[in-house]
DNA sequence: AAACCATGTTAGATAACCTTCCAAACTTAT
DNA sequence: ATAAGTTTGGAAGGTTATCTAACATGGTTT
């Protein structure tokens, strides 16, 4: 159920490797991190472990930044961003729902 | 030309994650490289860098081991398989050199 | 028996990462 | 205009992660 996306959403990548993918600084990620832009998952040990979907994240941001939009107004954006497609979402299941039952289709 | 492939083609996960992801010890995955099953990029520092490729190779690696067969002999399966892949490579680029031949198509 | 295979383990060194703090240059709010 | 907040850099000190090289061992091949 819901599929695979296993290699974009796996937190898999150390800051090191963000930082040379996106150009950002290590001080400037985990800042970005602590106004809660992105979500990095930890190792046992603590390090950071970050999805590419992270590390596109990260260069929207760089590029807002860049444009003088401050993190708390991405925040917003984001958030904003997120509502409409969990909306879409909720419709879609709805839809498949009603549609279950109309037809009787069972899991399992 | 050339699709993308950037997720699972990009070596971006250090040795402690593809330890986690796999379940081989480290130890065995850099005996691996050794017998030159893997190539890992590395940083310039020198820590190992993997993608999701190896990751998926290293799995199916495990499993012959299991089965009993030697990494010699996992590296001529290898190589049979790639000269294989190759092969049809080269015949598919042939008869895409001939129809651009035929029908005067251009680059750029 | 000698060689090779595959893996564990140890040791010492270096790279990578972590948090916390101070500083500085800006921007926004009062 | 002063105060408060934003964003980033950098340093310090500490911990985790990784590296290579070497030795050990039990199993397999020659």
């Amino acid at each position: 159920m819901g599929k695979d996306q296993s290699y974009k959403d796996k937190k898999v990548i150390t800051i090191g490797i963000v930082r040379d993918l996106t150009g950002l600084s290590e001080r400037q990620i985990r800042y970005y991190e602590e106004r809660r832009l992105i979500f990095p998952e930890r190792s046992a040990g603590g390090s950071r472990k970050f999805s590419f979907s992270d590390v596109e994240l990260l260069m929207d941001i760089a590029n807002k930044i860049e444009d003088g939009i401050q993190t708390h107004d991405i925040r917003k954006e984001m958030l904003r961003e997120q509502k409409k497609h969990n909306q879409e979402d909720v419709r879609r299941k709805m839809i498949q729902g009603q549609l279950n039952a109309q037809f009787g289709l069972r899991k399992k």
